[in-house]
DNA sequence: TTGTCGGCGTGGATCGTCTCGACCGCCAGA
DNA sequence: TCTGGCGGTCGAGACGATCCACGCCGACAA
């Protein structure tokens, strides 16, 4: 992990389609090298995927929240997150401090279908309550971070 | 927006590098006519780019913490949320339904950093208070959501 | 019915890229 | 100095991207 491996890497988080000639021609490398470098961050579990980002409501899914929640006293969370995962109108699910054991990021097509989603999260075993914010607008979303790119040193084990 | 459309979309969601050869594989399609069809998606903006996704561990970044901006009562959301764009450690930013403005996503490398990026966030015109929440683990994140694939019309105008 | 038009698909040609193996240069260690 | 490994470039064959010509089909008007 050096300073071509992150520019590389900002270059993908930046266009996931960039061919390794581009990259190469960007970060001073032969597509080749581009090429090698690239499929061992992958193999590294560093480049975890490449995907498509799409507007949700060309897609009809209009509707976005935030739920906070909240496990009984006995509640498994481990429990709780393989149901989780279960929702596919789930996207996002991240093991929170505090009062709630989970914060998720829903997306639906209507509010309607928002009320069936927060009873579905309510009737999983283990959830005591949720607590739910409705996003009236998603100013940006997964913007690539890399404010680490002129660091010379590895960053962390990997 | 057919269902072929919608397919598309979902392998591309999968895979962002997926070859048009592969998708028109997968949907039945020439290649020449994938080639078409997403270019037709990406300029109606239903495409919005593609990324790489990146371990954020790998990349340094351990910390990841939602934090709810609570606005103070002259605040503008609107200048607000112009403040937030220009810092790199948030990822995502949410105007929401609630006492708070915005709910944003940080990703930084230590708790010292999430320090730093809470006062700069404080620190903003317009922001009363914040209100953290410290992220244990992302179980996951940003997951493509496909119910609608076998929706035979259009889910909205795009 | 017939002609025309537009949208959307296929197939082919051409060009660029991917992706492999071969090779080279640098550096560390014996 | 020799040697081995790492990481780069180069070159070649295969494959994909991309453009264009053409055909099919449904809508519509005469």
């Amino acid at each position: 992990m050096d300073r071509l491996d992150r520019q590389i890497i900002a270059a993908l988080r930046e266009n996931g389609r960039a061919t390794y000639a581009d990259i190469g021609r960007t970060v001073g490398l032969s597509p080749s090298s581009v090429h090698e470098r690239v499929g061992k961050l992958e193999a590294a579990g560093v480049i975890t995927g490449y995907h498509a980002t799409v507007d949700p409501r060309s897609v009809g899914l209009g509707v976005t929240a935030l739920v906070g929640i909240q496990p009984t006293d006995t509640g498994s969370n481990d429990e709780i997150a393989d149901e989780i995962v279960e929702l596919a109108e789930v996207e996002s699910c991240y093991a929170v401090a505090g009062d709630e054991a989970f914060v998720v990021k829903v997306r639906v097509e209507t509010v309607d279908e928002l009320e069936h989603a927060l009873g579905r999260l309510r009737r999983i075993d283990g959830v005591a309550r949720t607590r739910t914010t409705v996003v009236l607008s998603t100013r940006f979303e997964g913007r690539p971070n890399n404010r680490l790119l002129d660091a010379d040193d590895d960053g962390v084990t990997s």
